[in-house]
DNA sequence: AATATAATCGAAAACGTTTTCGAAATTACC
DNA sequence: GGTAATTTCGAAAACGTTTTCGATTATATT
């Protein structure tokens, strides 16, 4: 399988190389004879350029690396598409890595993108990662970064976040709207800043509504999964503390909560009410409907694209470049699982 | 930015290039006294190979490119998790594009690839899509190629599959053995295979156990979607067949169909069974728990991938490349919605 | 017709690696 | 001490492109 050059191009057009390269990236000083000879016969002999060449030469691969915590998920998976979608429309290409929330494996894949020599690396962290030395890394090399959803504060770079801190006081100021006195939370991981962010949400709202903050009405999951949803339900009418609201850390576990509290009676939201978070598309097929907070994911992947692209188009100015931090908005969508009259 | 090369390395320990290369690669002549000193030098300079010249050198890129029709889907992001962890483990990287279920998109994503020069292309088609122009090119130039899911017969490369019409005939067996009499089925569209040898499973079925085969009793979708159950479900009760048990093209539109049910009072099962395909995650956390057929996602892609290196490998030796063909088994998933006594 | 200006071309270096093949240095052997 | 065998090394070509800069040719100006 010979693939055409631009060697064979000029050699049986009888001129050089350069001049057929110039022709083709349409130079100004190649004749439009020439120019046109060398389209036609380019075009008839299916010429592309060698990609591995002009990385070479060039030195970059318009290529882009991607690591999440995981494919399998519905947040990240309308984020893939995003970036994806955005990236091919300015000609880039995405490489896709998963940490599977281990921090061991986010050091391998981050080395992996770095001698891969792409052009920027877009990034959710794992539980367990922060502020570490391959982040460092990436820095140090001037490798266009860019944080998104799982993010630390430490890195100075470009984000992509929402205001979670609000966006878990609207969550919570629903729910009191609608009448709960005595409002639970089932918080996320020690460490993830959303985690920590909707935690500190909670407890503003509460303040704000004058109820006291009571910890013993914070559960914090020890996984984010169905199964630690329908445990804390257990836990949660066995400690039998009057709860008649609960703010979940996200969909997946308020769903587990809303399955277990089905299985044994208990009124949704009659009795309960339940507001999760990010809007899985399992919470509008469930029933009761879940009451949720809606991110914007694939524009959160655009915009990532996007930050990542005015670093790279900086960089190769040489030009010094200032992190940017992209903050997109959040709204409480109102369904049944918190429809108390 | 500086990078370490070869030459650096060479010319601070008064070495040529060659040998540096060689030390490196543990070639056999080179002695053992240099070999550490190179080892130790790269080491403390923190080379790393430059991939764009080591691309351009050996003709590979040690990455692959996957091309889907969707990325947020549940099936699809499973076995995405599957080929990239099975990539990695082989030393490749993967490109993923999304065809958006467009032949037109399909197409640019193929010559993007192409023209990336990927070491290989895993797909599953877009419902337009056959054996059109852009493919017989990825057999023409002679890149390796893997299909899985969704499939066209007509093109001769390795496959990944599930024997549709078996476990279509299974998931109705299922149906009549729970004492179904009358069994609508609700198809997919009408090009793709999977969809066609479901078709053929239901009419299978139905003959083994002497049950006429009804065309009125087919709903045939437009789209694979919730609100496509949602209708079908509307339309089942308008036309009033006395339908008692449903097998659904795949979870998406049965949790459709459930919804509806569930709304207007239809007792599922108990007025009407439903068995859905594919096990999707939402299936297990909807109440009733949605039937369904479990079909292996992630080590589909992790098939994908081995028989893709295996072609990889076959042709970098020069050896012509026998496609192959792996079936994976299915296995019916009992649930609620088809729990009759 | 001579000179100045503009248009068109190509030689060559460079990007960093891998690999072939021959040369040099070392060791073994009689 | 001379030859043969073995070990160790490096020059150079090759992969295919891009770009600089000088050379050549054609056109414009007096």
């Amino acid at each position: 399988m010979k693939e055409t050059t631009l060697k064979e191009i000029a050699e049986t057009l009888g001129i050089s190389i350069t001049t057929v390269s110039k022709a083709l990236k349409n130079y100004s000083d190649v004749s439009e004879k020439t120019r046109k000879a060398v389209y036609a016969l380019a075009e008839e002999l299916n010429y592309t350029p060698n990609s591995f060449a002009v990385n070479l030469r060039t030195k970059e691969s318009k290529t882009i690396g991607l690591i999440i915590p995981e494919v399998v998920h519905h947040f990240f998976s309308n984020v893939i598409n995003g970036i994806i979608a955005e990236a091919e429309k300015n000609g880039y290409l995405v490489i896709i890595l998963q940490s599977n929330e281990s921090l061991e494996l986010e050091k391998k894949q981050v080395a992996l993108l770095i001698n891969k020599r792409v052009d920027g690396i877009i990034m959710s962290l794992s539980n367990e990662s922060n502020n570490d030395f391959h982040i460092k890394e990436i820095l140090r090399k001037e490798i266009p970064f860019v944080q998104f959803d799982k993010i630390s504060k430490l890195i100075p770079s470009s984000k992509v976040i929402i205001n979670d801190q609000k966006a878990a006081m609207e969550a919570v100021q629903h729910l009191i709207d609608k009448g709960c006195k005595k409002i639970a939370h089932i918080r996320g991981l020690e460490n993830p800043q959303n985690s920590i962010d909707r935690f500190i949400g909670y407890k503003k709202a509460l303040e704000k509504n004058g109820i006291p903050f009571d910890p013993k009405l914070v559960y914090a999951c020890k996984s984010i999964t169905f199964e630690q949803g329908v445990v804390f339900a257990k836990q949660i009418i066995e400690d039998d503390l009057g709860i008649d609201g609960i703010f979940v850390i996200t969909d997946l576990v308020a769903i587990g909560v809303l399955a277990h509290f089905n299985e044994i009676g208990i009124q949704v939201p009659g009795q309960i009410a339940i507001i999760g978070f990010s809007n899985w598309f399992v919470s509008q097929v469930i029933s009761p409907k879940l009451s949720t907070v809606d991110q914007p994911n694939y524009e959160m992947g655009v915009a990532a694209f996007g930050l990542l692209l005015e670093e790279i188009v900086c960089r190769k100015n040489g030009k010094p470049f200032e992190p940017k931090i992209v903050e997109l908005g959040t709204s409480v969508i109102v369904r049944e699982s918190t429809l108390k009259k």
